[in-house]
DNA sequence: ATCCCATTTCGGCATTTGACGAAATGTAGA
DNA sequence: TCTACATTTCGTCAAATGCCGAAATGGGAT
């Protein structure tokens, strides 16, 4: 599929986009983003996984955890996202205080 | 919904996204799109109603056809259809000198 | 006012998508 | 190797989406 098709398809959906706006204030856990949406696991696992090949995302592994960040070594996801800075908090739901404080080691 | 999620989901779709580079070379009215994507009227008709509620297209009345457009007027739409120059014609594939030859008079 | 024709709306159908819980997988540490 | 736990995969379901042809609508031209 297209590049920007991909890209598209996986900024068109709610939750998705409240994921990647919430990584835009932190990287965080598969646990701690499920804190914040309220989706089970397998939900959120899903979602990340179509953010990950339309490369708006990137992960690391720490410790037992997989931490997910968004992938600023794309130009054209780069560009994309910036675009997402003019999103806010409010418009799509997103309580950035709580995101801020979602805590691995209490949650998971 | 969300001014961006409105954008993103229009755009999300390959019907759509095609739809509007073909509008990036002229504007056309409902049966020059169809001559070039192939769909029945109703589809196409559908397609650009949610390309319109996102703000993305606009219409001219012009004797009687309704002639569709890029809409300009708006920054955020502005941005975004500026990304869109990086997709190569190809890739999406769309004929762009199949879409510059399109003409009213003969199709409709 | 009536005709013509471009466009939209409607009803129905097949496909895709997003959700969940349960089971499977993978990995770090004992 | 075994255990514990984070994450992914699987199977299933309901809802949303995209498509079509037919019927309805609406506006320009006669």
């Amino acid at each position: 599929m297209n590049e920007y098709l991909k890209i598209f398809k996986a900024l068109g959906d709610k939750t998705r986009l409240r994921i990647v706006m919430m990584l835009k204030v932190k990287s965080m856990c598969v646990c701690e983003i499920r804190e914040i949406i309220g989706s089970s696991m397998s939900t959120i696992s899903n979602h990340l996984k179509i953010l990950k090949e339309a490369n708006l995302i990137d992960f690391q592994k720490e410790e037992r955890y997989i931490n997910y960040e968004l992938n600023t070594s794309n130009k054209t996801v780069q560009i994309v996202l910036n675009i997402l800075d003019n999103i806010s908090d409010n418009e799509i739901e997103l309580d950035k205080q709580k995101a801020l404080k979602t805590n691995r080691i209490e949650i998971c």
